[in-house]
DNA sequence: CGGCGACTTGAGGGACGTCAAGGGGCGTGG
DNA sequence: CCACGCCCCTTGACGTCCCTCAAGTCGCCG
């Protein structure tokens, strides 16, 4: 592992960044030799706001979200990027090794993370079926999100692409206010554009035409509010379910 | 889960699909009672060629091909499709539940599937680590696909996706021919579209360039060969590896 | 061998990218 | 606390790649 420019040293001790990932994925029962042990192989990795770890291209990586978010991107030819998934705090990020892109993690605001190399992981894990388990579940959500998101690289129209986008980041770390979300968004207009496979400037005036319809307000660079996240999913190019109205 | 008009009865028996289900993925030493469970919450899916499975949308299920090969294909609104993933006999496909689009399995040749609840399924492989780690590994490729197909989705030309969509499908069903590379492609050129965010036009547009350039050849509708796979991958847009030269 | 459907090829249009310039939020320093 | 300035965001004009629509050909199965 190898961390960029920005990588800086922080506030939290390592015994609490373990914690956190102890508390979030290791059951109350893990013997004390089996934490022992996930704690020597992982790596403590603390970013400044924007600050990137590279990673062994050859060896995979989980990496735990423990404070803070960050941005999981995959490096094309020609300087291009695709923000392949964004992570918020207590989640868990595949890093892929030995593949024809190249990867790494980026903070989007200060960001401590513990990394660890898969194959010792899954091994020790092996020891514990409830650590696999969760591990297993935590992946397969991961894999969802990432059928979803095909749907919209693959077959949306700009609008439905960032209206998807908001529907997601809203059910993710929205807070409700009145009868709709407000969420303060922790990356760049950028960001979003290469999480969607879009431009920057394509995705300020679809914020700019959602504005204008009433769908989204705004306030600042990253404060949305949603009034009603109904009209936002209408938007958003889904399949009309039949159990919508049941529900 | 219900099965489309092309649903068929073929001669597999059941007890030899599960073999090969077994075999695949549950170690030698899985005590019988565990096998014996994991057969009363499997069921088995036929499919003619271009037969399709629709499952309960809320439910998600682990669909392991036996036979054959299918892909798994998400719907949007406007009669849009994309295909998710292609699978091939031996293979695990995890179709999403609860999801804001609706998925469904469809046969690409006579294909003969098992598909379990995924909730009953991790609670049974809890009881032997082995097959929730070979689980997770599997799930842990399907992410790894998907992470890269979503670089393709999001910042590839319509050449780099179908040389990208070319190299993939040569590393999982060529033969080697001479120097290169021959396979049977088993889905329509709309398959391929819909897989790559492309129209059917397209890709037959892309084929053409690719055959003019003497990178592939084709000799029917389906039978491709790739007499140089180097030159296909340098035109996949993917990153220059630093060991590359070293490899 | 005949017909259907998938594939191919062409012409034209549209959604989003590219390039460019101006405005404003937000952090910094005085 | 306020002023400054950087850089992100916004907005406009134009270009382009791929989609759409259409017609014709060919492979494959009966």
């Amino acid at each position: 592992m190898r961390s960029g420019p920005n990588a800086v040293a922080m506030s939290t001790t390592f015994p609490e960044l373990f914690d956190r990932f102890s508390a979030a994925l290791l059951p109350a029962e893990t013997p004390d030799a089996t934490i022992l042990r996930f704690r020597s192989i992982a790596r403590a990795i603390r970013l400044d706001s924007h600050g990137h770890a590279e990673f062994d291209p050859k060896a995979e990586q989980l990496a735990f979200v423990c404070v803070g978010s960050a941005k999981l991107v995959a490096r094309a030819s020609g300087g291009r990027e695709q923000v392949v998934s964004f992570h918020f705090a207590g989640e868990l990020a595949c890093v892929p090794g030995g593949a024809l892109h190249a990867y790494s993690i980026e903070a989007l605001t200060p960001c401590e993370l513990l990394a660890f190399p898969v194959g010792e992981f899954l091994d020790l894990a092996r020891s514990e079926p409830a650590i696999l388990s969760e591990v297993c579940d935590r992946v397969m959500v991961a894999l969802h999100r990432a059928s979803e998101k095909s749907v919209a690289l693959g077959r949306k129209t700009a609008q439905e692409r960032v209206c998807s986008f908001l529907v997601g980041m809203t059910e993710r770390i929205g807070v409700r206010q009145g009868n709709g979300f407000a969420m303060r968004l922790p990356m760049s207009r950028r960001d979003i554009a290469d999480a969607l496979g879009l431009t920057n400037e394509t995705i300020s005036r679809q914020f700019a035409e959602l504005r204008m319809s009433g769908i989204i307000e705004t306030s600042g660079r990253s404060l949305v509010t949603v009034p009603d996240i109904g009209s936002l999913r209408d938007l958003g190019g889904y399949m009309q379910l039949p159990e919508r109205n049941a529900a």
